[in-house]
DNA sequence: ACCTGAACACCGTTCAAGT
DNA sequence: ACCTGAACACCGTTCAAGT
C-alpha cells in the first residue's frame, strides 16, 4: 500500500490523463482514498501544487522510459519508433493520454506554474527527437528542428483523435506517416 | 445586437475554445449578456445541447472557410497550405484553438452526443485533405489516407503547443515540414 | 416565448479544531 | 504530522412562478 500521498498523486493522474485539470477533483480523490478533501489539501495546500506535482513526476518517468538523452548508435528511425510506440502503447494498455497533450490544450485555464511545468516537458521530448533524428551527431538545422516539431505535434494530435474515435488506427496510421518519410 | 441565441452560442464558443468544456460555465454566459443562468437553460436545456449546437454550427462555419469539396483544379501543395493557413491565422487573430482540438483531447469527460458531433467534424476534415492529396482525382490509396492524418494530427498538436507556449512559431515550423514532405 | 428565484448536489479553498 | 467539520463562493440542473 503506496503512502497517501502518492496515491493522491497516482489517482490526480488517471484523472487528469482522463478528461483534464477540471476532472480532477479534490473530493473524488478524497473518496476514492477514503480520507476528506480538506485532508488532500494538507499534501497539496491548493490544486495547482497537485497539478505541478503530477507532471513533474510524469515527465521524469516518461524521461526514464525513454532512455535520456536519446541512445546513441542506434538508427534514427528506430528511435522514431520507440517514441511513437509510447504513445502508442500508452493507449493500448490504459486508453490514458499523455498528460501534457491533455494539459496543452487546456493551457489557457492553467495556473501558470503549471503552464510552464508543461512546457518544459514538451522542450525536452523536442530535444529528445532532434537528437534522434540528429543520431547522435551534433548537427542541428531547420530540417530536424522542423521535423522534430512535426513528429510531436502529429503523436499529440493523434492520440487525441484515437482517444475520441475510440479507435487505436490512428496512432499507427500518423505512426506509419512518420516512418515513411524518414 | 444578434439576438440572445446568437450571443449565447458565441460566448459559449470563445469559452470552449480558450478552455474547453468545463471553461465554459452557463452562469458566466448569462453574466456576459446581462441574464440569469436559468434563462439560458430555456435556449439550451443541458449543457451538452450547447455544445452539440456550437460544435454545428463551428463545423458549418470551418468548412465554408475551406470551401468544400476541396477546390479542384488546385495543386495539392496549395490546397494543404491552405488548410494550415486557417489555423495559423486562427492563432495569430484570435488565439484561440480549434473547437475540435480541444474537445477531442477532453473526449472522456464530454456527452456521447458532444463525441459524436466532433468525430463527424474530424473526418469531414481528413476527407477534405484526402482530396486535397489526391488532386481531385479519384485516386486513393494507403499513403494519401496515412498522410491526411498525419497533416490533420499534426496541425491540432501544434496548436496546442502554440497556444501553450504563446508561440506562433510552432505552427510555422510543423506548417514548413508538412509543406516540406509533399 | 422568455425570464426569474430558489433549491439541490457538486466544486476548490480556508480555517479553527481535533488527535 | 495528519485529519476533520463547517463555512464560503462557485458550478449544472430543475422547477414552480412570473410576464
Amino acid at each position: 500500500m503506496p503512502d497517501t500521498r502518492t496515491q493522491i498523486l497516482d489517482i490526480a493522474e488517471r484523472f487528469i490523463r482522463t478528461g483534464g485539470y477540471n476532472n480532477c477533483s479534490f473530493r473524488e480523490i478524497a473518496t476514492e482514498i477514503g480520507i476528506k478533501s480538506a485532508s488532500v489539501h494538507h499534501h497539496f495546500p491548493a490544486k495547482q501544487d497537485l497539478a505541478v506535482a503530477v507532471a513533474r513526476r510524469y515527465a521524469k518517468n516518461f524521461r526514464a522510459g525513454l532512455g535520456e538523452p536519446a541512445p546513441a548508435g542506434k538508427q534514427p528511425e528506430q528511435q522514431i519508433a520507440l517514441f511513437c510506440d509510447v504513445f502508442r502503447s500508452a493507449f493500448a494498455s490504459s486508453g490514458l493520454a499523455c498528460l501534457c497533450g491533455v494539459l496543452s490544450s487546456e493551457s489557457a485555464l492553467l495556473p501558470e506554474r503549471v503552464q510552464q511545468e508543461i512546457a518544459s516537458f514538451v522542450d525536452a521530448n523536442v530535444v529528445w527527437l532532434e537528437q534522434a533524428l540528429a543520431g547522435g551527431s551534433k548537427k542541428r538545422n531547420k530540417a530536424i528542428h522542423q521535423n522534430a516539431r512535426l513528429i510531436y505535434a502529429a503523436l499529440q494530435g493523434a492520440m487525441a483523435v484515437a482517444r475520441l474515435k475510440q479507435d487505436s488506427r490512428w496512432l499507427d496510421d500518423v505512426s506509419l506517416a512518420i516512418s515513411h518519410q524518414q
